[in-house]
RNA sequence: GUCCCCAUCGUCUAGUCAGGUCUAGGACACCAGCCUUUCACGCUGGCGACGGGGGUUCGAAUCCCCCUGGGGACGCCA
């Protein structure tokens, strides 16, 4: 039998990051397997879904390429199958109807919590017969068996065993006739054939109810693997209201997502020492055993060295054109020239992420505004005055403007002046750039262009002028 | 409270299932040095962990028990 497995977040904020890695070790488990990959909406909870949301989950599986086999399924769109397997159920006698009102419930769960007992239905309509009738307000429960053992063979948890006597039984139709998580999950499993369910190990604990429900259909249950969630740096719980806790803000941040894949997919998983994964490689060596059975918390350091090291991997080409939204946000057009991407080639190794790049890049594409004013103090003076208009004079009239032929230029006024490199490279780099850090000053020099360098240069002079003077 | 899961450097991890080759390996970070026109990249070296206590065994990071610590579940949320 082919295996299918499945994503199903529900749409109520962002695409938290935990999830976005049971989606990535689910869709990875599909790819090697030569199996299907699914994505199921769960929107049964009417209050708290939202179309954005949703938008947002199509948006972040897209950009990270997890792409999905068939037509996403929506649980609002399958209110009539659940309610009709429901009905099964109570007629085989294996479900029924409930009339305990919500206020009844809460009490006797502050009850039990008050008696520091589990908290649980105390079976009051189980064996009532109850049938529904206009006017009074009912659920169906799931008649759960009363003793033995539910085994979860776990992929991940490997072997656990839960006791029946402590699983009570659970609503699986609301009083408004929308089914509950634990139901509409196993009709949709069943359903949509799947074979394989990877999910956050905080369902861990709901797996023997869902089990018992496949039983009562007297269907096959699925192979469970729950991978634990990821903590925060500090090592807790990531809330879903903290911004790295959402993918699309890695996007924005200038992250590559081959690069989150990469960094998502070796917490908790490891193929031995191996750190750097392309896609492929990532599909090539999948194997649910290896995944850890702890929880693994973010650390950006390193997200940010894996960004850098794909940022290394990427052609000039894709990383301009990777690049362009975040230079328009800031108001500066950049085309897709050799020279834009001759300037990728020179930050590419000083930038994690697109979004450094850019930022480090704006003084090749915008005017410098300020210069840093402890660099300039220090470079800026009248003692490097002479040596800028020096080398301003034989940039003007140098025959052939590329790096070598600047670089050649720059080592002959160092050598007859008897100057070191930077007694020269420093004053030039504040004047191109308004600040110390630049890539190489002759590649630096070639890429601000000609007539830009030489009107930097100017000005710098007369910086300098209006400061002494 | 009850049930369930987890526990190796600051972090991600190898090693745990089949106990010895582990005075515990790799990576990020950090520190020092090299390279050097700045910043990076790169290179070299350093710091740094088996949570605690009992067992079993000739031998335990690896197996068992207890403790401690962390997390999850116990909803007409998912």
């Amino acid at each position: 039998m082919s295996v299918v497995t499945r994503f199903a977040p529900s749409p109520t904020g962002k695409l938290h990051i935990g999830s976005v890695r049971t989606a990535l070790f689910s869709w990875l488990y599909a790819r090697r397997h030569r199996g299907e990959f699914l994505l199921r909406i769960e929107d049964t909870d009417r209050q708290r879904s939202t179309e954005e949301a949703t938008q947002l989950i199509f948006d972040s599986m897209s950009w990270l390429g997890l792409e999905y086999n068939r037509k996403p399924v929506f649980q609002s769109q399958r209110l009539e199958s659940y309610r009709a397997k429901a009905s099964e159920l109570v007629e085989a006698g294996k479900a029924y109807y409930c009339t305990c009102t919500k206020e009844r419930l809460d009490a006797i769960r502050a009850d039990a919590i008050a008696k520091n007992l589990k908290p649980r239905y105390d079976n009051k309509c189980r064996n009532l017969g109850l049938k529904p009738t206009t006017g009074t307000l009912y659920t169906i429960r799931f008649r759960n068996p009363m003793d033995g053992t539910v085994v979860v063979d776990d992929m991940v948890q490997g072997r656990v065993d839960y006791q029946n006597a402590e699983l009570d039984d659970l609503i699986i139709i609301r009083t408004d006739g929308t089914p509950t998580y634990n139901f509409a999950v196993v009709v949709d499993e069943i359903d949509m054939g799947c074979t394989h369910v990877i999910r956050g190990d905080d369902h861990l604990n709901n797996t023997p109810r869902q089990i018992n429900l496949f039983h009562a259909f007297g269907k096959p249950v699925p192979v469970f693997g729950h991978v634990p969630m990821i903590l925060s740096p500090e090592g807790r719980k990531l809330s879903k209201r903290e911004n790295e806790a959402s993918v699309l803000e890695w996007r924005s941040e200038g992250y590559l997502p081959e690069a989150v894949l990469n960094y998502l997919v070796r917490l908790g998983w490891s193929h031995g020492d191996q750190e750097l994964f392309s896609v492929k490689e990532m599909i090539e060596n999948f194997d649910v055993k290896k995944i850890h059975r702890s929880p693994a918390s973010l650390d950006h350091k390193k997200f940010q060295w894996i960004n850098h090291q794909h940022m290394m991997k990427l052609s000039p080409a894709k990383a301009i054109k990777l690049a362009v939204p975040f230079f328009k946000e800031r108001g500066i057009e950049v085309d897709d020239s050799e020279r834009s991407q001759q300037i990728f080639e020179a930050q590419q190794s000083r930038s994690h992420t697109l979004l450094e790049f850019v930022e480090k890049s704006v003084y090749f594409f915008s005017d410098v505004k300020e210069y840093d004013e402890k660099a300039a103090a220090k470079h800026l003076t009248s003692k490097s005055k002479p040596l800028l208009a020096e080398l301003r004079q034989s940039l003007a009239s140098l025959p052939d403007w590329n790096s070598s032929a600047i670089h050649a230029k720059i080592s002959e006024i160092v050598q007859e002046r008897e100057i070191g490199f930077g007694a020269i490279a420093q004053p030039v780099r504040i004047a191109l750039t308004g600040s110390t850090v630049s890539p190489g000053i002759d590649v630096t020099i070639e890429l601000v262009g000609r007539e830009i360098v030489l009107q930097r240069m100017d000005f710098a002079i007369e910086w300098i002028d209006k400061r002494s003077g």
